[in-house]
DNA sequence: TTAATTCCGACTAAATTAGTAGGAATTACT
DNA sequence: AGTAATTCCTACTAATTTAGTCGGAATTAA
């Protein structure tokens, strides 16, 4: 499945942008720092979110992230495509040697899992960034 | 996550096991041909399929598996938590440097993980092995 | 000019997954 | 009794993916 910590910290990272955002912008030595992620990693994590149009990028002295919209627009979903690529729990391969070939015989589980994604999907369409932050405050 | 291709054939595997149900006990190396499955890979899976009591063995030739109850006593999540052991998405590592650390700071993405994993969890809870095998009759 | 920052490409280490290898124990069949 | 088919068991290995590291270029505020 792609899901992974790359996904988890993205979503750390967001949602800390959205806490300080009345900072200006907030620099990845900053959520590095909170969040406890290395600084370069999150380099390259930023790079997709910014492709994505999640963030906007200030560079320079001074210069940071802010986020493109504000983060009751943002779902987790976004965050999670923008760096993971896509929620798919497990391919059947096209190889057409392993799993399930897509012709006559179609795995006998390629439904469930197809299901299962569109769930997972779902599940993260419906939660914004604004959630999440909220929240946070709240505990 | 804890979701890969052994959680897959393990469940490809006992579907076939319920599809041919009425032979007898099916050898994993039908299974192997016909779900194109390594023997040994899925002789790996089978031992903790039978830890679970979710199959049952005959040894020796003419042996095989059969399923241990009726396909629809057989939740999919069974068939999952006996070979991943457990559906849990993203773990905050408890290692206290690292992500959350479960004291003052629980982080801030602590609750979507747990939630996402309760969504999925619900979702192999409602579906049976006699769901997959009807599924697989009608298309 | 300097320090702080984003940006970029390539490399590497660690972990996990998927699968192999070799053989021991058991049993139906002849 | 012997043989072939099978489960059972332990250990090893290959392949893939993930999670980073490294070095430096470009940009900008002060």
């Amino acid at each position: 499945m792609k899901l992974t910590t790359k996904g988890r910290y993205a979503v750390m990272a967001m949602a800390d942008l959205a806490l300080y955002k009345d900072n200006g912008p907030t620099s990845l030595t900053e959520i590095s720092l909170r969040q406890n992620i290395s600084l370069p990693y999150l380099e390259q994590i930023f790079i997709k979110l910014k492709d994505n149009n999640l963030v906007r990028s200030t560079r320079g002295a001074k210069g940071g992230y802010i986020l493109e919209k504000s983060a009751n627009e943002i779902k987790i979903s976004n965050i999670i495509f923008a760096v993971d690529e896509k929620v798919k729990t497990l391919n059947c391969k096209k190889e057409s040697k392993k799993g399930c070939n897509n012709k006559s015989t179609k795995c006998i589980t390629h439904n469930l899992w197809d299901q299962l994604d569109q769930h997972i999907n779902n599940f993260f369409e419906k939660v914004k960034l604004q959630d999440l932050v909220k929240r946070n405050l709240n505990t």
